[in-house]
DNA sequence: AGTATATTTAGATGGTTGACTAATTATCTA
DNA sequence: TAGATAATTAGTCAACCATCTAAATATACT
């Protein structure tokens, strides 16, 4: 699920705030946008962005678009820092 | 210490990799850069970068600049992406 | 002091990114 | 079909990023 994009995607402040966002559930490209100060066509690419990184969904009703957040990057995040971080270490392998 | 440049620091290949060596335990520039087909200044430049991220930690010994890693990032950064990702958080204790 | 080794800093270059305005596509309603 | 609304795509531009070579700095050794 996580590629390329994922972490790039995550570098920018407006998308991270996207994203917290859509954490209540999903929102209109509209609705998001108004709690940004920057142009629509900005705000859409920030929207492809976390498209491509595969952050978040898709749908369509009517002339609106909905994006939602893809939780299931997250454990996949979760999993890609684990690797990074988790180290065997002094105190890594104490249970508790 | 999450600061702005902590995930777009993560967002490189490279300095991913450089994070995934320094798992197994403290290296050298010079070892580092042993494991890539970039150059030294390049790497440097990459090193800077994870520095200014907080990722990780230096020392001198002598002519040799060992890196680490700074484990206490990867606390910082499940918490963010937790208030990011995870569904309905209601106590928002948040360490930003 | 002089030389070698380890690493960073300086400067240049091509590619990527984030922002904007203008134009286009998709959909709804009359 | 025409007009309004929602959102994206196209085109542009300045700023940033990853890379390189060359030069500089820091330390060690003789």
């Amino acid at each position: 699920m996580i590629n390329e994009r994922t972490f790039g995607a995550l570098a920018d402040p407006t998308r991270r705030k996207i994203l917290h966002l859509l954490n209540g559930g999903e929102m209109t490209a509209g609705e998001l946008s108004k709690h940004f100060d920057i142009s629509g066509p900005s705000m859409s690419h920030h929207f492809s962005a976390l498209k491509q990184a595969d952050l978040v969904f898709v749908r369509r009703d009517g002339q609106q678009l909905f994006y939602s957040l893809n939780t299931t990057v997250f454990q996949d995040l979760m999993t890609v820092l684990m690797d990074i971080f988790a180290q065997s270490n002094p105190n890594g392998d104490k249970k508790e």
